[in-house]
DNA sequence: TCGTTTGTATGATTCAAATCATACTTCTTT
DNA sequence: AAAGAAGTATGATTTGAATCATACAAACGA
């Protein structure tokens, strides 16, 4: 395993991620698995290898809001450590295979080296900031404004006009905060008036400037 | 000072909070001032000790949500000392004082002891808990939830079924992701049913078994 | 390879909340 | 005390997105 090259851990030492690499325990999961739900008690954080993970919270009502979907290198669950049990579902979207990190092994490693302590603060504290960003746009912002910045979001964090879902495009629709049916018409729109192309799984930004100006 | 008192750092030792106040800046706003805005670069986070801070975000149409309303004993943007610029607005609803931790200091106090660090994990581990949870509300939920939820947290916060706000009530329509006019209709309605009492700054929970019920 | 499930697509209708409009009340300020 | 500003309140109208309904295509499992 080589946790190196994962964006998530791009801020850490070496020494640090070879630390979690060794205590880090395979975990196989099958589609649809589920992982944790709200009230479970916390193992630790994941990271995944392979596949892709939903990580998903429900309204009382039953309706359904996307935290998160974590493909290749994306890791979830960081705040668990710090806490006693997990507040979202998580489920596999694919065949997946994680790491986890274990919450009693990382409080030892991460509360008895004070670099390592500094990188994860200055983690977590970029984590607030993305997760108040995403709160702003999901409250102030229209649909179609949410799908551009979505898409130029990740053409800019893969660095290339084409992106590659590790899922559906389906699934955008609830990480977006709208319906399927909105999700596809308003995409739609967006491929009417050339500044996308949408085939199977991949997204091909045609447009940046125009897709910018929505945002 | 004694931000011993301040519920945000019930989890820092003595000793660390005795640090924190050394270094801590009086600062000094009339109602209406602005503190800081999107692209100013950081000077460190703050605490409130006397008034209260309204720190908001604003869409490029100009519409607006309140991230929080910071009232005696709140910190805010807690996240700055591990960032370069400032993400939102802050301006002061009322005169106020508060402390500012600046931001050199605060690094070279918290990744130089290990302790202090731990428990900085804990505090942002917390925040972004809270700050999904808050996002959850608003994406998901009704506006008359998200009334009702604010109140009993409130009540459940200040452990006492009367809460005090430290502002007009008009401010807690931004802050609950809605306009003023459906903030005032939808209270209005909650009262009615007498689930609350509101008088001025004031609110009494008057049923917190109906009001537990419509979140 | 066939049949079932999942994903994509689009039309029609409904509905909740924003917007627009207005008014009254309560604080500030001078 | 008077004037103005800010806060509270409510009605009428509009609108954007959810919901309901249906259909076709693609992927997958048996």
């Amino acid at each position: 395993m080589m946790l190196a090259g994962f964006p998530i851990f791009a801020n850490l030492w070496r020494e640090h991620l070879e630390k979690l690499e060794e205590m880090a325990q395979e975990i196989i999961l099958k589609k649809g698995a589920m992982l944790f739900a709200p009230g479970d008690s916390t193992q630790g954080f994941y990271v995944v290898d392979e596949g892709a993970v939903r990580v998903y919270r429900l309204s009382p009502q039953g309706k359904e809001i996307t935290q998160e979907i974590a493909g290749r290198g994306s890791a979830f669950a960081l705040a668990s450590p710090f806490s006693d049990t997990y507040h979202c579902f998580a489920a596999a979207l694919k065949d997946s295979r994680l790491y986890l990190i274990r919450k009693k092994e990382f409080l030892d490693l991460v509360t008895g080296d004070i670099k390592f302590a500094a990188a994860w603060m200055r983690l977590l504290s970029l984590l607030v900031i993305r997760i108040r960003e995403r709160l702003t746009d999901l409250t102030l912002k229209s649909p179609k404004a949410r799908i551009a910045g979505y898409i130029l979001l990740m053409a800019e964090m893969q660095d290339s006009s084409s992106i590659t879902l590790p899922v559906p495009r389906k699934e955008l629709a609830t990480l977006l905060g709208m319906t399927h049916e909105t999700f596809y018409r308003t995409a739609k729109e967006l491929a009417n008036e050339g500044l996308v192309r949408f085939t199977g799984q991949t997204i091909d930004v045609l447009d940046q400037d125009l897709l910018a100006e929505i945002i």
